[in-house]
DNA sequence: TAGCACCTGCTGATTTTTTAGCACCCCGCG
DNA sequence: CGCGGGGTGCTAAAAAATCAGCAGGTGCTA
């Protein structure tokens, strides 16, 4: 079973590593502010040591409070949540999700992202095939 | 907020509804079939019953078994999905989305595949820029 | 008709999640 | 010193999710 198992964690333990994963790292004050209809802190804490005692995160010390990062990192889970979502919404094909993907960023790409992605696929032609 | 909110999921909830969008539709047994550590039929239906509840499900009838189907079709909560996962995993950024994309497909698109790819981008350009 | 194998609706109980509050610690400052 | 403002851990209780079981319906076939 995969360290980052987005299926196994509930609705709270989720929402918070999506705002840790954003945020690189953040503390309770920091996680609270992005939650939606957000608890006490002193819940959100409790949250941050559950998370922190399966695993999922890990803290550092800046000062006297804790800043807390995402254990597996931000790359692999990454490329599972990519997986997951291919085969959940594009019946397990990159292709159709790539297009969707042109699809829906096409008002914010820009020509030079345009070019860059050329290139890439031109690479990747080269290498792969 | 969107109808689609698998933010505010629970985690059962939440698999039944990749599950129902990875088939289609699906069926109370289809369901328990695809749930990890399925629990008993009757709480797999008492699941989808709320999921209705919820507004997340329909069902249709077939013969005299019910076959659920998301009530926001796919092409919706694929786009809210990739929204998401841009925002969380991506700092917003499609282009680096694209890029992770193209990186994660790399074995399994076809020559024929990054042709269409292609096509695709320049005729972005054209349109959008 | 009776038995079997499906299905559904419903409900109460268990389990998990989510929450708030309390006790304590450390630091800076009047 | 003594107080306030920040932090932490821990725990009990409320709320939500999850679950299994029962009652009943349908249709099929021996």
């Amino acid at each position: 079973m995969s360290p980052t198992a987005p299926e196994h964690m509930s609705r709270r333990e989720r929402q918070i590593m999506d705002i840790v994963y954003a945020e690189g790292r953040a503390t309770a004050a920091q996680v609270r502010e992005h939650l939606p209809d957000p608890p006490s802190y002193s819940a959100v804490r409790a949250l941050l040591r559950i998370l922190e005692d399966k695993g999922h995160l890990r803290h550092e010390t800046d000062g006297n409070r804790y800043v807390y990062l995402p254990t597996v990192p931000r790359g692999t889970a990454r490329r599972s949540a990519l997986e997951n979502l291919i085969t959940t919404f594009f019946d397990g094909s990159p292709r159709d999700a790539m297009a969707a993907l042109l699809d829906l960023g096409k008002d914010e790409l820009t020509s030079e992202d345009l070019d860059r992605l050329s290139k890439a696929i031109e690479k990747a032609r080269r290498e792969g095939r």
